[in-house]
DNA sequence: CATGAATGAGGATTCATTCAT
DNA sequence: CATGAATGAATCCTCATTCAT
């Protein structure tokens, strides 16, 4: 998963590497943000290719059509979701974690005001598709509620499942709310109520 | 608002309804519908029309642009919500109302499994144009939320205001996690846990 | 030629007439305005319909194809024409009617900066299509060359045709002038110096 | 100003040149031309695109509207009207370039029976879009009344900007009366008349 | 006669994808 | 490997003209 981010196809060679150092990663990071900017649909291939500052014919020496691309940046999400999770695991406890997690995002509050939730976007359009990618989105979405779920697994809660369900919905949805109101405050007023949530736990 | 899907443009008489019995309120029907279903970037003009059952030329005559359908779908959204509301407001105590309006979006888990929350999959997608589309969508997001509001607030809470984001933005999360999993159980399970934290309020 | 601006099709009776005053010379006035201000091919026929406050529907009652009113157009020009003309020959001298003539052109002047010459744009536009509205049209243009040809002869000018086309070219060339640059001082200098010109000619 | 016309968009190179010649060339040089013998209305990029032999999809890779091709016209005439005054100049008297100037008028008669002048008709109609191109050229139309006003300067005239005023007017209104009457004769007699009128001034 | 509504043939423009060098 | 250029299928929208009542 995070491969496809790394270089360009084929036996990577240092040479290769150092005559165009990741020209592929630098598409794949365009491709993410720019998705979320404008969404899938708006998004053409040349929007992308300018952002990565690539020229336009040279997109298809590294992914052979738009879905690639989309899936690339799906990729992308999942490898900067692996090191979120790496950092958040070095906190003591699961409610110190869990309440870090929510810290992040209501840290990216002003984003969420600009074009919501980086990911839920992403899978609510990607469902419109007849191609698969929905299909992998999900799968990284599913990475993040099993993490939740172990977290409140070992804070004894036999429901942890539906907490960790109950969690990520309540972050989508306030992130939704958050861009179709343009309004910061939704998130950190509803990341406050989360944490406390949290600590009611037990 | 409800006047855009009632009836063919000019003065409506009997005898224009007579004569063309509805052909606007069709199309805006069919857009509310088929917007929803394909979302609005992939959703062309004639996949509305033929939903509708109406030639590509003649939509014309009711709808200026596309924008005009879209603004004609969540004029119908704003219908639907407002009958909503006056059958929820026939109940007796704020916690049989908000319970009521959650057991209503439960029941509309298969909906949601293959498409999502009808209206926040719209203002998700309308977020990322420029028109001014994500302005009217969020004010009809608004009418439920006061809605809500007014509820918690019979109820005694002064954190109402709060309340209310909480749950439209719970319902929300949980449709956009119910149709990234395709699991109607997720809307089950949560319903439930939404339900007894209205209980618990008070 | 101005029977076709008079009155409805078919049999004229003062019920008729009495009925519906002047709907078809309304629309026929119409369409020399907005065609003149539009362009031939800009101006649709909802345009002239809104303009002369018929209903779209009904255009066709009284004009069965757009080239028609078109054509209604041009008639209305060549009626105009006959009536300027008319009062021109009640001037005394060919001198006096020829500057009166470069006058009437003159104090027009506002319109050609906007517009340029209404009969001249026509005739220029006409030129492109198929049909062969433009030879009507250069008839109506042939009527006042030949009466300004008149007038030169009545002067004793031997090339009085050959000046007649001459006035009539300056008048076209600095109306289409006066139009691209939108400088009413084109018309007036150039319309002194025809004025002069005649004066010139003895 | 000759730079629209010159090659492809980006640095223009030898390399570039010697891939694709002047397809961007082709592509101005048909829009002039189907420009003036349709009108601007009536083409449509198809016919530009297959006048210059170019398939209409790629039209857009030069030009990215129909008014940018419309503008590549009007640069188009401004480069030949360049090296038309610059052969102009190369005779000795202003009488002389003044004359060869008509000259080159009469000589293109053929044309302007069948369509005007190119650039008198591009301006008529330009007038009556919403865009700025009217502008553009009425820029174009400058150049050569200025270059007029030059020589009849240098004749010693003290209304040179009159004279260049009524030289082009005369021009453009023969030229629609040439196209009207489709008679070519108007351009022969008309231009002797300019002709010795350019020599009685002295 | 009157008129709102219907119709379908274009026309401009976009864009993913492919190709030639 | 790189890249400007090419391609054609879609898509939104307009409008003259016709129709039903």
């Amino acid at each position: 998963m995070t491969d496809s981010v790394a270089g360009p196809p084929g036996p990577i060679s240092d040479a290769t590497v150092a005559r165009r150092p990741g020209k592929r990663a630098r598409l794949a990071a365009a491709a993410s943000r720019v998705l979320h900017e404008r969404g899938v649909e708006r998004t053409t291939l040349a929007d992308i290719a300018r952002a990565a500052d690539v020229p336009v014919g040279n997109v298809y020496y590294y992914f052979k059509t738009k879905d690639e691309l989309v899936q690339a940046a799906i990729d992308a999400h999942a490898a900067r979701l692996g090191e979120m999770i790496a950092a958040l695991d070095r906190l003591r406890t699961p409610q110190e974690r869990l309440k870090a997690l929510i810290g992040g995002w209501v840290g990216q509050r002003d984003l969420a005001v600009r074009y919501g939730c980086p990911f839920g976007t992403l899978c609510s359009e990607l469902d419109k598709r007849a191609d698969g990618l929905d299909r992998t989105a999900a799968e990284v979405m599913r990475i993040l509620i099993d993490w939740a779920e172990r977290q409140f697994r070992s804070m004894g809660r036999a429901d942890a499942g539906e907490l960790a369900v109950q969690l990520m919905a309540t972050y989508q949805g306030m992130s939704l709310l958050t861009n179709t109101f343009r309004d910061p405050e939704i998130m950190t007023v509803q990341g406050r109520r989360l944490a406390d949530w949290i600590d009611s736990l037990g």
